[in-house]
DNA sequence: ACCTGAACACCGTTCAAGT
DNA sequence: ACCTGAACACCGTTCAAGT
């Protein structure tokens, strides 16, 4: 049952989400694949078990609550690594929404980051679901580009042409139709992932520090 | 052609996004599989124009630079509601990142918008990625609950007994190992979809309004 | 208890053949 | 140009049969 996580990982960072089936890991232990339904209910419990053992390598800090949002920003900064070691693990968290053990553990620790950094629990539980979704959000992106270099036809499909498609994409837009794209391919297509999603992290962080004690409506 | 994105969105309402099958549509047409080939490339082509379709029934405001705030909002309100709408869509959209004629015309529109607020090129192209991702996520959660509650068997299951049975999961963890969690149970569950929603929004746009000028790293 | 092969009911896509 | 049936190479899951 742990070598049938094993393979999956091996399978998931070879070939992408959609390789991992009951067949796919079955045959590299060696066995068919109906040999799986003794160890695991189906494939979305297969799913959920890699799910969880990528979540298990994510760090979680100690609470201080006089660096909550250093603190903060460096958790998802490990789940985002933790993803992005593990291409299409992303594509899995977004059709489950993880609730294994370790996904607990996480969830733990950031409400005792951002609750010890003076957010209402309400707001700390909301920030808890909107960071963790933007983190997936953003790693799922990243290994979007990667499985699109990877079957792509085009050697020299890489991160760099992908950007540059994109430019060149934008720039033959009608100015006349799409006057704000046109004027804006540059800034459009600057920054690569990482630097994407700092800018994220910071925007989320600035926005929690201003609505530390919303309500809701009503 | 028509014809094929009108079924397409049947059986995607009726069913969920897994269900449109080049087979299913196919048949809903009262022709064979292969037929469709004549008209779209492949499956991700007719999911690409599902995806289009429902973005085509969003309302782009005209850019008032004194209220950005409230139209960035309203703009993303009503693609939350698009989607919500046409339940199966997010998950459509989150594989793969709209490119279509309306997509463009929505970007159009909220680049408009931040511009004319004042945010930079930088910032206001990183914040249309960042609100549409955001809103797809969303919109693809609260449609997770209705596909899990319509192929449940227990015909009671409903938003109401989702959340139930989270509430009861979460107060009936161990205390000492999951302090947080076991003492905020009512604050993380409380609030529907809308409610959460409208969380997001208001902390994203705070975001943006104190980050401006954010510059990339280095 | 665990494993297996074979089968069932599905997929997307291709292709030769028709009109 | 458009449509079709049949086929190919896959899926997840079940189940009777083995050890």
């Amino acid at each position: 049952m742990d070598s049938i996580v094993a393979a999956g990982l091996e399978i998931l960072a070879a070939e992408g989400a959609d390789a991992v089936t009951m067949r796919a890991v079955a045959g590299k232990l060696g066995t068919g694949a109906a040999s799986l339904y003794a160890h695991v209910r189906d494939k979305g419990e297969l799913h959920a078990l890699l799910l969880d053992a990528v979540i298990g390598e994510v760090d979680v800090p100690e609470a201080d609550p006089a660096r909550w949002r250093e603190q903060i920003k460096q958790f998802c900064w490990g789940q985002y690594r933790a993803m992005v070691r593990h291409p299409g693990i992303a594509a899995v968290s977004l059709a489950h929404i993880p609730t294994g053990p370790n996904a607990l553990r996480c969830s733990e620790g950031m409400l005792a980051i951002l609750t010890a950094g003076g957010l209402s629990k309400l707001v700390a539980g909301l920030a808890v679901d909107l960071l963790t979704q933007y983190t997936t959000a953003v790693a799922y992106e990243d290994t979007l580009w990667w499985v699109r270099a990877e079957d792509g036809n085009d050697p020299f499909a890489s991160e760099g042409s992908v950007v540059a498609q994109a430019k060149a994409y934008f720039a033959g837009l009608p100015p006349a139709e799409y006057p704000m794209i046109t004027s804006m391919v540059e800034e459009l297509t600057t920054g690569d992932g990482d630097a994407r999603f700092q800018f994220g992290l910071d925007m989320i962080v600035a926005g929690l520090d201003n609505l530390r004690d919303w309500r809701l409506p009503g």
